[in-house]
DNA sequence: CAGTATTTGTCCGTATGTATC
DNA sequence: GGATACATACGGACAAATACT
């Protein structure tokens, strides 16, 4: 019948407005807000309660204060930071496996590289080419995954989807931190980094030809031989269906 | 040859301390921090800074202080609350349009789908066929769609995946959030809710027999016909042809 | 059930370093 | 370089809310 109510702090409801003038379009970004001291008074508050939703806005990423700017605080404009942020929270704290990181992933990129094939703009393929030499350029570790990044990043943006984006780069980068230490470590790295390479030397060749179907299988078939080692024989064979699928 | 430095505020560091002592298990859910007052003579500021500290952290959704709680402010355990909040901003922030929403939730629940006819046990099936039932029987709206989540909770869990849990979850929130009340306003509701429940009923069908690929070809196309008619024509063609890749 | 002690929420005042004009 | 206004951070204070005895 009743809803529970819990009591609404003083700060939350200067949040709530200044939120909802950034959402309405009366505040927009690049534009200052009122110096601490003014939004006091308008807000009829004491500056600690001012300063803590301040606090909060900024967490979020929709202002940004820096000392002794007379302008006020700066108004930002939306961007996937703070998405990417929750979302490596929830995945480290929710201590997932690797093998379902490694399953979503291939999930993602393989949509991801299925889109990016029927999409894709010939400035973009330009990028994935020159990320693809750098991957070939590369003497060291350190460079050739710098290159790996970017041409994982020229893929996704050609997707034109942001979410697509945030969730590739987010699980990407997790990936990468659970097993970074015996991937530099592998003692046939080098014939490692050759496959790898030819890998995406195929799957550009995909895109370029536009054959998403293609693109997506390669895709799935690159991290599977690139990651797959360091999963259990029994995380192997469901993945290993994954491939073809 | 040097990085530029941005000067790390006093509030962040505390910030960071206890977030770093929740993701390293020392801080478990359920557990409390020590009281304001305990927290500044810890981290030798003032009750100020660490009352931001806690609104920032509040915010984040990892811990809640409630007034004169003498058991201090409690740890809570992670939760995707704030990650759909995040995308939420975004979308309402039109830095991410519902066609890519609707687009990521195609190749998700496609996907999601595809796992959950291999892996589902007959348990898993069970749950389906309940809300299933509950969808039937529902006499509004609001009773309907509440089935229509379990329904998809029920094939996410079947993944065994984490991740598509959660994203699903979440996106199908915010898709819900940006039109639930053209949803709910629609003329043709019945009709739309009598195609919605037969979609299902295929959709489930293809899962019994453990067709994943049928299955995820009429996942995407329920979605594509209950939503797509909120998009403009450009973005029904492209997501169309998503429909049967 | 009531009293008490503790904690949070909020306010005020002040000192200091900093960015802009 | 100086003046001004700003954010940062500190300390003290009181009322409301909560838990525990």
């Amino acid at each position: 019948m009743f809803e529970p109510v819990s009591p609404v702090r003083a700060y939350e409801r200067v949040v709530e407005q200044i939120e909802e003038a950034v959402f309405a379009g009366r505040l927009k970004p690049g534009s200052r807000l009122p110096s601490e001291r003014d939004l006091m008074t308008q807000f009829g508050v004491s500056r600690s309660t001012v300063r803590e939703a301040l606090r909060v806005l900024q967490s979020n990423g929709m202002v940004q204060s820096r000392a002794g700017d007379p302008r006020g605080p700066e108004v930002l404009p939306a961007s996937p930071k703070t998405l990417r942020k929750s979302m490596s929270r929830l995945v480290r704290a929710e201590s997932m496996s690797l093998a379902e990181l490694l399953q979503f992933r291939m999930l993602m990129e393989g949509s991801a590289y299925q889109l990016a094939a029927r999409l894709r703009t010939d400035a973009q393929l330009s990028e994935m080419e020159a990320a693809l030499r750098a991957m070939a350029d590369a003497t060291g570790h350190a460079a050739f995954s710098d290159a790996d990044v970017a041409f994982h990043d020229a893929v996704a943006r050609a997707t034109q989807n942001t979410l697509i984006v945030v969730c590739s780069n987010v699980v990407r980068g997790v990936v990468l931190d659970s097993i970074a230490d015996s991937l530099a470590n592998a003692t046939d790295q080098q014939a490692l980094m050759r496959a790898y390479l030819k890998h995406h030397s195929d799957v550009l060749q995909a895109i370029r030809d536009r054959d998403g179907s293609l693109a997506a299988q390669l895709a799935r078939q690159a991290l599977y031989d690139y990651y797959g080692r360091h999963l259990s024989a029994a995380d192997q064979n469901l993945l290993a269906t994954l491939v073809t699928s």
